[in-house]
DNA sequence: TAATACATACATACACGAGTGTATGTAAAC
DNA sequence: GTTTACATACACTCGTGTATGTATGTATTA
């Protein structure tokens, strides 16, 4: 096989990239090799070194796929400031709970990240851009609660960052165990009834 | 060095399980050598494969040493059916998260098995071992949330496996979290307040 | 518009280090 | 004297990065 029009070559690389996604479910980041990327997706290390720098360019490109829509969702300010802030939070988790639940895709990059992957040397900048994204999305949630708080919504009693943390920790330890073990229970009921215990306990608060 | 009585021969294991924690700790598992491990503690890789069969072995053993109490501590059952299940079950929960919170070991073995290890191929049997301790957690936290309907403390409305997946979702990710970045939040208070948000969200239900 | 030059998209080949498991050596403990 | 608790030495494999080859697409020029 030889050299292709520029469109077949895009198909090459999110070749390489749904192989790559493949593989390092299956056996880990770690201990997969090029050449196993390669040999499955029909090519040669060539092909790879050609579209990405090495194995973790070619990682942080399969997390680049999925993360940034995900992350672009959370990180949406509110839009609509006319309605009660809480109920716009619980709609946004709910929307990120859901693209989880719907998409295999996410699934298996969210399972690699959490199970399958070693947050070390060449990947620390892949781990401070997560952090950078806890981060972002704790300032928004808190933002949310805050506005909650202001409007009345919530007592003032409550802290908003301390409610932000815990909302976010929630739904990372349901995303964490759901892919680690999906037969265990079913995500988008589990995720509805403990956010709203969440929220409904906040509410409580005085 | 040669040759030692037992006990220096347990201290020398011990010495390697130290530092291979630490190693792991700093390099994650699967770049972490054997050699690396031996260099760091002076001896060399004939010590540990002396003491151990291969990484995996020595992997294992060294989550033994900090899984075990805590696992212990998670499934004890209810030894005094008189009191309230519910706060019973708080103190236990808050008595897993003073564990990690106060021992650096813990955390380390913890941020290691999260963020710095592959659960896959040969460590496959200690992810069999992980999804076991969950199951089994599980079912004590149910168990414990059951009573509570029993008792009617909690309404009868609620599933008492669904509120144990909760709980266990949201103790896990306020530790991945943790582990992940301790200077994010203060972990006993976070978790304390958390909590405590959980079951007053539960107890408000009908 | 056709010939030419260059860039592209890979495949192939090579050099290098590094890690593992095991076999063997050895001195002290028992 | 035998076993223990290591250290040392060796053979083997495997993965990486890079250098190089090559055929095709694409732009240029006349």
């Amino acid at each position: 096989m030889v050299r292709k029009t520029k469109e077949e070559a895009q198909e090459t690389r999110n070749l390489i990239l749904d192989t790559a996604e493949a593989i390092f479910s299956e056996k880990g980041v770690s201990r997969t090799t090029l050449n196993d990327i390669a040999k499955a997706a029909e090519l040669t290390r060539g092909a790879i070194y050609w579209h990405f720098k090495n194995k973790a360019d070619l990682f942080d490109a399969m997390l680049q796929r999925v993360i940034l829509p995900m992350d672009e969702f959370i990180a949406t300010p509110d839009l609509h400031p006319e309605q009660q802030p809480l109920a716009y939070l619980r709609t946004r988790s709910m929307h990120v709970v859901r693209t989880l639940a719907e998409d295999p895709r996410t699934q298996r990059v969210f399972d690699i990240v959490m199970h399958k992957s070693e947050m070390v040397d060449d990947m620390l900048p892949i781990r401070d851009m997560h952090l950078e994204t806890i981060q972002g999305c704790l300032q928004t949630i808190e933002a949310d609660f805050q506005a909650a708080i202001d409007k009345g919504e919530l007592s003032a009693s409550i802290s908003a960052r301390q409610a932000a943390i815990g909302l976010h920790s929630l739904i990372d330890g349901l995303f964490a165990n759901y892919v680690f073990s999906p037969e265990l229970f079913d995500l988008m009921a589990q995720a509805e009834f403990t956010i709203d215990n969440y929220f409904s306990g906040l509410m409580n608060r005085r």
